[in-house]
DNA sequence: TGCATCACG
DNA sequence: ACGTACGTGATGCAC
């Protein structure tokens, strides 16, 4: 027997709403990996699948509103008039919304003039005319002016998961009216929200008392003389008009040009493909999960047919195949010392895999690997060929590097596991490592040699499928410069610099540690005297009871969790107490012992007492690199005290020096360059001091001479502020000067500087159109929090837009530099080796002899890496440690 | 695991 | 009226 029909109408626009707010304070929580929030989506497909259960219908749509002018608006200009804005945070949902319901195999439609409200109401007469029930899902009660016997008005309640039914009694049982007389209702009173305004002073109760006795608008007007001599009455003449008006925008319309056919809407079900492919582009992993059971994916991927490697078969494989997919699995993130797990091969869609990395020595596969014949696809170029150099094999060409490439395609999403990443790129098959091999003590490698090589070849299947479009996306982006000539010839300068290392002089580290454990101990000995007693002094909680409660210091500034004992605090309670320099002094040599003395001969290797570091190349948002384990990018600087740490940075071999460059103001310098400002320009190339130049502008100098240091300090600061993206406040806090002065001091920076005035408005322009900023060489930072409506989301967002085409653009400017030495120091067969990139400066361990030459070719490989409007200026030290590098 | 602190450009 | 500098990593504490 056929089911009953029924019909499912749903208010796209006012469910959307709801969804929107009741999930408003999770926000920020529900935001996806491009950056768009979802929580509007995320509720709005918990009540789609509440009403689907309950109501079991045959046929469904959601209507839309097609947009502000509507033949309301026409009839009453101010009509919805007043209403803020809908939020940019909802509105970027509801493309995405649409795409929802098209997985759930749901029509969505809009009809141009008319509102959802409209749509619905004439689908429901059309319906009920036929043998359909009705069931309206909204969040907006003038709807339920639409329930009759066959149609039922479902309206959402605060949160997305309760509804409230109204049926014509329930209706009655609410207003003692009929839902014809809603219409009457909203006619007399009005409706604050939509912005009419109905009968001056009568308001709900004055309306419900009215139609109960009257029944309707019409019938007040032909009974006007059984009504007493009163105010109200004076209004209902006086607003006559407004009232039969203000009932005709209430009326939902049922005879819209609606052109669908209720047939039509017949609903085949969940397109399940579609709708895992979106859940996955939202990031909601738990519908995932709820649709596709955990061991579901498993058995429903095919499983690949791998070829398990042993010395006895090698002679099988191919000689030069064209394309390789290649994975070295090893267990853990340290490459240089990680052991291997195994590996595996795509060679013409046939995979190899072989727990025993040592096959891969043997040829073909060494062939395969060292050839620059054969396309070698593969994720973390730099990490494979570290690992593979532990073998003995040289990889010398990549083609494809997952790794990069996706990271080109947005820097804000810096994932680093294969399975994931693939994931995000709509590549499913393939599940992350955490998932596969567990997490912290859960971690374990599978015995069963099938299970592993599975996982093992989804991750080169993975790699194939996913190089033709991601290159494809690269082009459309214009980044596949930046990629085949900056981003992947660096992925082997660093693993080269990487593997190199810097020798560690060990002893000199331990001389530090007996001198700081000595200088500590008298601190602790002094400040728990001065406390009255012992205390954990590394911990900012018990060192702020004693400080603001014991010794009843002022309190400063406060943290989340309690007083703030940062430094900037701590200076401003110098003098008040002794206990605070000895604070400051003990927190200064603290750091250093632990950080800098044990932490780094904790890492320094048994094998050739060296550090070797590893560059994140795809983590930062600007391009930036970022060094971990140990972090050589941080080694202290400023302070004597700990600048002597360099001191136990020194050659690999005696008679060998270490030799440093490092840019001159790069940052600035490409602000002059992307701003065009013809002043900051001509001072580069006057090649003048610029903080002290930029002082005399905004002091209004006429000579240098004027300049005291003070100045120069204050302008410094200033030109590091524009190039963090200003704020008075921010400049203010930095150099200890009223807001106000801050204010000016900004103000007459751009009188000066027009040219990077009208930049700053500019690239902020910008970022609001096209969604993001990039650097010179084309790298991509997206931005979608610009348009937030949140004042702090969307000035951080801008800052950062004035911020990263700077930043970025330095360290793409770095990057060139760093390719080109790597090759001419090859080229001139010197023995000279580049170590280190701290941002803007290379660190290089030569021989003396070559000391020389390195003064010459360095500076100049830098300041040309590429030509900008105004001069690179590079400096140059040498010396037997980092230290005496200055 | 998150927070506060502090090292660098 | 809002509340703020940009980009990182390591350490130790407290939950």
């Amino acid at each position: 027997m056929d089911k009953a029909k029924k019909l499912l109408l749903i208010d796209g626009n006012s469910v959307a709403f709801r969804a929107f707010f009741a999930l408003h304070q999770s926000l920020e929580r529900f935001v996806n990996h491009d950056g768009l929030h979802t929580n509007a989506i995320y509720g709005f497909k918990k009540m789609l699948d509440n009403i689907l259960t309950q109501v079991q219908p045959t046929h469904i749509l959601v209507a839309f509103d097609a947009g502000k002018k509507t033949f309301r608006t026409e009839k009453f200009s101010d009509y919805k008039g007043g209403r803020s804005k809908t939020p940019s945070e909802l509105s970027e949902q509801f493309p995405y919304l649409r795409k929802l319901l098209s997985a759930y195999g749901i029509t969505s439609y809009e009809l141009a003039d008319y509102e959802a409200d409209d749509i619905i109401g004439t689908l429901a007469s059309q319906a009920e005319a036929t043998d359909f029930s009705v069931t309206i899902v909204t969040g907006d009660r003038d709807l339920t002016q639409l329930a009759t016997k066959k149609t039922t008005v479902a309206v959402t309640q605060k949160g997305v998961s309760e509804i409230e039914l109204y049926t014509p009694a329930h209706v009655q049982e609410k207003y003692e009216l009929t839902p014809q007389q809603i219409v009457d209702l909203k006619g007399l009173a009005g409706d604050a929200s939509d912005n009419y305004p109905g009968v001056t002073k009568v308001g709900q109760k004055t309306a419900l008392r009215l139609l109960h006795q009257f029944g309707s608008v019409a019938g007040i007007y032909e009974h006007l003389d059984e009504i007493k001599a009163s105010k109200m009455k004076e209004h209902l003449i006086e607003d006559q008009k407004v009232a039969f008006l203000c009932r005709d925008l209430a009326q939902i319309r049922q005879d819209a040009p609606v052109e669908v056919q209720i047939n039509d809407l017949k609903w085949q079900g969940k397109n399940q493909p579609e709708l895992i492919s979106f859940f996955e582009e939202m990031d909601f992993r738990s519908f995932l999960t709820e649709i596709q059971p955990e061991n579901q994916p498993v058995a429903a991927i095919e499983k690949l047919p791998v070829k398990v490697l042993q010395e006895s078969n090698l002679a099988d494989l191919p000689t030069q195949p064209a394309v390789v997919s290649f994975q070295l699995e090893m267990n853990g993130d340290n490459y240089h010392t990680a052991p291997f797990i195994g590996f595996t091969l795509a060679v013409d869609q046939v995979f190899y895999a072989a727990r025993n990395v040592e096959l891969l020595k043997s040829p073909p596969l060494k062939n395969w690997l060292e050839s620059s014949q054969v396309k070698i696809d593969l994720f973390d170029g730099k990490r494979t060929l570290v690992g593979l150099q532990r073998l003995g094999i040289h990889l010398s060409a990549v083609d494809f590097d997952l790794l990069l490439v996706s990271y080109l395609l947005d820097t804000s999403d810096n994932s680093n596991d294969l399975g994931k990443l693939a994931q995000q790129h709509g590549y499913t098959a393939v599940v992350s490592d955490e998932e596969f091999y567990g997490r912290g003590a859960k971690y374990q490698i599978p015995s069963d040699d099938q299970l592993l090589f599975q996982h093992l070849a989804q991750k080169v299947l993975a790699i194939s499928k996913l190089k033709v479009p991601l290159l494809k996306k690269l082009q459309a982006n214009q980044q596949a410069d930046l990629y085949l000539k900056i981003e992947k010839p660096l992925s082997l300068v660093l693993a080269a610099m990487e593997i190199a290392g810097i020798k560690i002089d060990t002893q000199r580290l331990t001389e530090m540690d007996s001198e700081f454990k000595e200088k500590i101990s008298e601190l602790e000995e002094l400040i728990y005297q001065e406390a009255g007693e012992k205390f954990n002094l590394n911990s900012p909680k018990q060192l702020g009871v004693i400080l603001f409660e014991k010794l009843k210091l002022p309190v400063i500034k406060k943290t989340k969790t309690g007083y703030s004992t940062a430094v900037d605090v701590l200076e401003k309670l110098r003098g008040m107490a002794p206990i605070v320099d000895n604070i400051l002094n003990y927190r200064q040599i603290a750091k250093l012992q632990s950080t800098y003395v044990t932490g780094l001969l904790k890492v320094v290797s048994d094998q050739d007492q060296k550090v070797h570091t590893r560059y994140t190349q795809t983590l930062t948002a600007t391009g930036r690199l970022s060094s971990v384990d140990p972090n050589l990018q941080n080694i202290p600087i400023r302070l004597a005290e700990g600048r002597k740490i360099r001191q136990a940075f020194v050659p690999s071999q005696p008679g060998w020096q270490i030799f440093s460059s490092d840019y001159s103001q790069i940052e600035l310098r490409v602000l002059a360059h992307v701003s065009q400002d013809q002043n900051m320009q001509q001072s580069f190339k006057d090649g003048v001091d610029i903080h002290a130049n930029t002082a005399m502008k905004i002091f209004g100098l006429q000579d240098a001479n004027e300049v005291t240091p003070n100045m120069r300090r204050q302008a410094k600061a200033v030109n590091f502020g524009i190039v963090y993206g200003i704020s008075d406040y921010g400049l203010s806090q930095n150099i200890g000067i009223s807001r106000a002065q801050a204010k000016k001091f900004i103000e007459k920076y751009f009188e000066i500087f027009p040219g990077v005035h009208d930049y700053m408005k500019q690239i902020v322009k910008t970022a609001k159109e096209q969604g993001y900023v990039e650097t010179i060489f084309k790298r991509r930072r997206y931005l979608p929090q610009i348009k937030s409506s949140n004042y702090n989301l969307r000035s951080f967002a801008e800052r950062t837009a004035m911020n990263t085409p700077i930043q970025g653009s330095a360290a793409d400017i770095i990057k060139v530099a760093m390719i080109r030495m790597q090759r001419t120091l090859a080229e001139k067969h010197l023995q000279a080796k580049m170590l280190l990139q701290v941002h803007d400066e290379l660190i290089f361990e030569a021989p003396v002899s070559e000391i020389p030459i390195l003064e010459e070719l360095v500076p100049k490989i830098m300041d040309s890496a590429v030509s900008l409007a105004v001069p690179l200026k590079v400096e140059s030290a040498h010396g037997n440690t980092w230290f005496d590098a200055k």
